[in-house]
DNA sequence: CCAAAAGTGTTACCTTTACACCCATGT
DNA sequence: ACATGGGTGTAAAGGTAACACTTTTGG
């Protein structure tokens, strides 16, 4: 690890051009990222978490997250990591904050950046893999204590997921190919903790041409059936929606 | 410099616990933050830039920023870094994105975050220290060359700007301790590069409660002059406008 | 026929928009 | 008096919220 040394020098560099600790001194940090993935399931909001199997934090939960490599982008570096540690490929995820506290990983200097993304929990079946011992869902109602500043890190996921769902068109990722009006209701009240009047969510959900209306409905259920719908293939992350 | 040897050999390491490359070489990576701090004047919103009085990209137009210490937290490294550049104190700044391309720093890998805040270019008068040559309030309209990827960044806090202007209450931050409605007016429309209703905007921007009306007008202007209104004290930044 | 949930129409209310008009001041 | 920009009132248009109602299914 880092020469403990170089913590013992830090000195105001800002009187002279160039720096008064070793320029090789400031390339002692590493990086990682950090993803939260959110699933629906159940009528529940769920956050896929990992069980460590390697220190630091061994056998405690966590986001999937890794450091780094040194030659490797950011984005290629969560796509990389989710990958190895979960299984789930090629998922699209949105850059949500960094963490640079000075003690916040024991090892050494590391500043974490996040992403978040939402599935649908019936379209990915993650594994765990490489030294993820185990994965679960977990409701966010119920989150483990979590490794690193891990939870900061969760919460302000969930914070960067309720503002964009008031603007984008992120809610829908969450839910599977085919879905009832009902559905995509349930999904915002849930997210947002607010209830919305049946017929005036429809309204604007229709309205937003997102929707794409299937000629088939809802079975096996004891009452009538719900027209199913899938997402408008026009309908990008740039579309808005506004709850 | 980082030892070439650490990019020549990056494996995947997702097949042990453990990694393939020895935990040092993830640490040899720097941090650096830089500052998008935008003023206002004359009518125009205004980027801080700096003439860098050191390698490499001497000489180049850069927002003010540097590497980060390795003992030090992201958001102190922020503070640090624009006074030690350009004088300026106990500014608040908001975190904006990181960037992370391999490439983007010819030195070795520096992964920067990006912070940026408003002022009013009255109330500050930065003056370029340590090894910044020369600084300047340059036009968003004439932005030069910039050294590394800051007109990404700069380009990336412009939207974040733009974003929180419609739902926060920064804006105010950009005006002069007194101010009229018609300032405020036109910064809103400078910013959002739109027009709005002279007697709609008042009656919104009024309503909102932000503003306290001070016992004062203009003076000197050949028309009738305008009250002067200032920032009212219960006004924080989680107070909400809406455009 | 009943229960349950899907799905729709109507109205009252509120906000936004457009625009006209009056007001105060320096010259 | 008049030109200039400050400041205000109002009515039309549009969107939102509330709620009652009809429809379709399984039992």
């Amino acid at each position: 690890m880092t020469d403990k040394s170089i913590f013992d020098d830090d000195k105001d560099p800002s009187d002279s051009y160039g720096y008064s600790i070793p320029l090789k001194d400031f390339f002692s940090c590493a990086l990682s990222v950090d993803c939260a993935i959110f699933g629906y399931e159940d009528n529940d909001v769920k956050i896929l978490l990992i069980k460590r199997g390697a220190e630091p934090f061994k056998n405690s939960w966590a986001l999937p997250g890794d450091l780094m490599y040194p030659r490797e982008n950011l984005e290629d570096a969560a796509q990389r990591v989710l990958k190895s540690l979960t299984g789930i490929e090629n998922l699209f995820m949105e850059q949500a904050h960094s963490f640079g506290g000075v003690q916040r990983h024991p090892t050494g200097r590391v500043i974490t950046v996040s992403y978040y993304s939402l599935v649908n929990i019936q379209d990915y079946k993650p594994k765990a893999s490489s030294w993820a011992k185990k994965l679960k869902w977990h409701s966010l109602k119920e989150i483990p204590d979590l490794a690193f500043d891990h939870r900061d890190i969760l919460d302000s996921s969930v914070h960067s997921l309720r503002k964009n769902l008031r603007t984008r068109l992120i809610g829908f990722n969450l839910l599977p190919g085919k879905f009832t009006l009902k559905d995509v209701q349930q999904l915002y009240e849930l997210i947002l903790d607010q209830k919305f009047d049946k017929a005036n969510f429809r309204k604007k959900v229709l309205a937003s041409d997102f929707l794409e209306p299937l000629d088939e409905v809802e079975s096996n259920v004891p009452y009538r059936p719900a027209k199913l719908y899938k997402l408008a293939d026009i309908a990008d992350n740039s579309s808005s929606f506004e709850v």
